[in-house]
DNA sequence: TCTGGGGTCCTAGGACCC
DNA sequence: TCTGGGGTCCTAGGACCC
């Protein structure tokens, strides 16, 4: 399978793959050290599990598992909500710490990494191995959070060695070694392969990722798609996947969803929630200074099915009050009386940046400005006091958290409801407004 | 087996044009 | 009007990932 190197330390390329350990909750346990040693778990706002420390996975808990069961399995573990601004900053700075022993870091997501190592070993004295125990170190040292961490020739090869050995674990996978990794290792967990083309795969008698890697080429180029051939490639340890060092990637498309519970069949009800999600949505858009082409409005039934309904933006926005007739024509199309729906979403997609937009003749140039003039203020005010200070008329019944099964339909009581809320709001001191635009 | 809220990329097929 | 070849753009939907 493997192309023997020549000589026994020879690494085309050195390709390392960070992995924090249980990051969420790891994060806690690093700011609260009264939290060290015991079991943490983060998800209280979703009602399952985001994250779990060791000690909470030692006794049972895993990712994705509801809260009640939690408490029966592990009465002791300490719950709580998902903190995402502090633990942005843990991973700012661990991307920091990676940046000095390499300008080839790419930053996957929240918890991870790669980094480039080729041709490092000379400057830092050391293999391979050692410089990914110094970061390993480093990391510990000044964020208090464990890392587990994998050396290879190719992404998907290091992303199985920080997968292989966990919490705090360091694998290095050299070519000569490929198969040791490969043999036991079930298809299905290979970066990129899941359930459909494990299932596939199967019919030709391959489930382990050693018997993919096997395979001969023509078999690979007959049966499978790009992503998958180059999968191949990478697991016989040729490399196709480059670290893409580049800090900003621009987003595709922006969305935002809301599941609700019970499901719901009140029209104003669920066209509020999308109302919000569109809200926020132009929201983080407007932060990326990007406009939308195209939106997307859905909703999800009970029975998991869902409608998507496309509709294409005469002028390229992110104000929500250019998107409101789009919104409803959208939510029209989707919406049947008398049916349950369990979620919305709204997408924001061919996404183009702000200032890119032209102006054409049909445009009120007079209106759109005085719109920007509007929600760079409101954008201004949510910063200083909170998102959604400022809200469309239209969202305003999503505020409604309560919902009793016999009283769902009654407005009065929706609207009593409504305005506790918004008294709490003046309670403590942030303003009421209701900016219509 | 559906656990929720983000995302990305690829492919096939239709519309349209020369 | 038919025949055939070839290219581009767009969209829907699939598959995966954290």
């Amino acid at each position: 399978m493997t192309t023997q190197p020549l000589t026994i330390h020879s690494w085309p390329r050195a390709i390392l793959h960070i992995d924090a350990d249980a990051f969420f909750a790891s994060c806690e346990q690093a700011i609260h050290p009264e939290l060290k040693g015991k079991p943490v778990i983060t998800g209280k706002e979703r009602g399952i599990v985001s994250a779990a420390s060791y000690e909470a996975k030692g006794r049972g808990v895993e990712r994705g598992m509801r809260l009640f069961e939690v408490r029966r399995v592990c009465p002791d573990a300490v719950i709580l909500p998902s903190d995402y601004e502090t633990y942005s900053l843990f991973s700012v700075r661990m991307f920091e710490i990676l940046r000095r022993f390499s300008p080839d870091v790419e930053e996957y997501s929240i918890d991870e990494a790669f980094v480039d190592l080729t041709g490092l070993r000379r400057t830092f004295h050391g293999s391979y191995g050692e410089i990914a125990g110094k970061i390993q170190e480093t990391i510990e040292k000044e964020l208090g959070i464990t890392v587990s961490i994998g050396v290879s020739l190719s992404k998907v090869l290091a992303k199985i060695g920080s997968k292989h050995k966990k919490p705090r674990g360091i694998t290095l996978i050299p070519g000569r070694e490929i198969h040791n990794y490969l043999e036991k290792l079930p298809v299905g967990k290979v970066w990129g392969i899941g359930a459909n083309t494990s299932e596939f795969l199967k019919k030709f008698g391959i489930t382990t990722a050693l018997e993919f890697a096997m395979k001969e080429e023509t078999f690979i180029k007959r049966h499978l798609s790009k992503p998958y051939q180059e999968i191949w490639h990478e697991l016989n340890g040729r490399s196709v996947y480059p670290v893409v060092t580049e800090s900003k990637r621009e987003y595709q498309s922006i969305s935002k969803t809301k599941t609700f519970t019970p499901p719901s069949d009140d029209e104003e009800f669920i066209f509020a929630q999308i109302s919000k999600n569109l809200e926020n949505a132009c929201i983080k858009a407007r932060r990326y200074d990007l406009a939308a082409t195209r939106l997307i409005v859905f909703l999800k039934q009970q029975d998991f099915r869902d409608i998507g309904i496309e509709l294409k933006l005469n002028r390229p926005t992110a104000y929500p009050a250019e998107l409101m007739e789009p919104l409803k024509k959208g939510f029209r199309e989707a919406y049947k009386p008398n049916t349950l729906y369990r979620s919305t979403g709204v997408v924001l997609a061919g996404l183009i940046p702000e200032k890119s937009v032209q102006h054409t003749l049909f445009d009120d140039v007079a209106r759109i400005e005085k719109m920007a003039r509007v929600y760079s203020a409101v954008d201004t005010l949510s910063e200083r006091f909170g998102k959604h200070t400022v809200q469309h008329g239209s969202s305003l019944f999503a505020n409604i958290q309560v919902q009793h099964e016999g009283e769902r339909g009654d407005v009065a009581f929706r609207k009593t409801e409504l305005f506790r809320g918004e008294n709490r709001r003046q309670r403590v001191g942030l303003p009421v407004l209701n900016v219509k635009v």
